[in-house]
DNA sequence: AAAAGTCGGTTGTTTTTACAACAGAAAGCG
DNA sequence: CGCTTTCTGTTGTAAAAACAACCGACTTTT
């Protein structure tokens, strides 16, 4: 697992830590790693965690599919993102969602009742792992507020354009890449896949936006 | 203030913790009180925040309204919750919805930098606090995730059994009362007040609910 | 290289929702 | 008490989305 310490460096779970100090909490936290295939799931909806899992490599989905087939896709975390913090916390601990790896992926999981719980005195920065924490609870708390927002809104014109907009103000200018497909991106905004692929050609029509495949571009 | 420490105790912020504690806590996290009259705003959006609210009479909604005036309630805060963490948190802080109260209100607010930096020796429970603080958001997360999963269903219907289920699970009952009113309900589920209204009788004349103002039945 | 599968786009039909306008009941208020 | 406002339900119409079915361009698999 050592191999893997560089990225944890980069986590939000571990900002501010060093190399060195990560490798001696690894244990202590009850860290273990495993390999996912694309396609695989690593929580199902419903499952009671007590872990926190951070992917090293790929790419996870958080969604769920209901009784019809019909998929909703709640966000993704992509390596060095966290899941799992708020649900292996709270009493319960029942998942909500599916999480599937859409890449092969490589996870680490940590006990989350370690992580949470400070060790008396050899890991000296646990403390700063516990707020690290509280700060990624929060951000995805906003993130989750922030696609509420699409959601909220009553045509899929403008799910699109607050959803393309937000991608647009977080990478700092209107030209960029999604990281979803259509198919994908559907299932993201609650929408008919076909219905939103007219919609965004009539947008283009209308010269609101540019695209090609994952590449958008607001006028 | 003292006479805000029983309420102060139960809430999710200070659990686990005295009253004396409390009453010695306050001023070393910045409380201070104010009185909000039904329909004066406590955050407004795009503010930065660096407080945590916490109303101990009353009712909040964390609400916006979008330029056309289509309102979207995100949802309630009551006496006892918290509201603010997630934002006062992170850095930008700008918060992403406005915060009105509903009812007449009293709210205690506690300066987020005080409440995360553990001071150095007088307040034993501090990092208790801070674990409550991360219980809360992680609590609060899944409140929203929950709510997506009503707004992510395609129909009126399916929202309505979505977040009526929902709340008849909360109160372990089939029969139960909601904090909203028709035109409040739908702004949270995102729908038009006069489809909802008629889709809700459309489901009582199905079998599928009964219903009289806020109490509603689940068959 | 053929076959199967994925992906994005297109079109026509059906269903659903939004919208607007109104009415009766209930609640708040001077 | 009468007036006003708020709340809820109702209806008809217009707009929008879901749905289903299909196509061509690419990829992956065998």
């Amino acid at each position: 697992m050592k191999e893997f310490i560089p990225v944890l460096k980069k986590t939000r779970m571990f900002a501010g830590i060093s190399e060195e100090e990560i490798s001696m909490m690894l244990s202590c936290l009850g860290a273990r790693d495993r390999k996912y295939k694309k396609g695989e799931y690593v929580f199902r909806e419903g499952e009671h965690i007590n872990t926190i899992a951070v992917p090293v490599t790929g790419k996870l989905h958080i969604q769920s599919d209901d009784y019809w087939g019909k998929r909703t896709i709640l966000g993704e975390v992509v390596a060095g993102g966290i899941f799992g913090e708020a649900y292996a916390a709270s009493d319960g601990g029942a998942i909500l969602n599916d999480v599937v790896a859409v890449e092969d992926s490589i996870v680490i999981f940590f006990d989350v009742k370690r992580v949470l719980t400070t060790c008396p005195s050899s890991c000296r920065f646990h403390s700063a792992v516990v707020q690290n924490m509280f700060f990624a609870v929060a951000e995805k708390n906003r993130m989750l507020v922030e696609k509420l927002s699409h959601m909220s809104k009553r045509s899929t014109r403008e799910k699109l354009m607050s959803y393309l907009s937000e991608e647009a103000k977080k990478h700092n200018t209107p030209i960029f890449e999604i990281p979803f497909n259509r198919r994908q991106l559907a299932d993201y905004l609650s929408v008919d896949r076909s219905a939103m692929s007219n919609e965004l050609c009539k947008m283009r029509d209308d010269g609101l936006i540019e695209f090609d495949r994952n590449s958008f571009k607001l006028l």
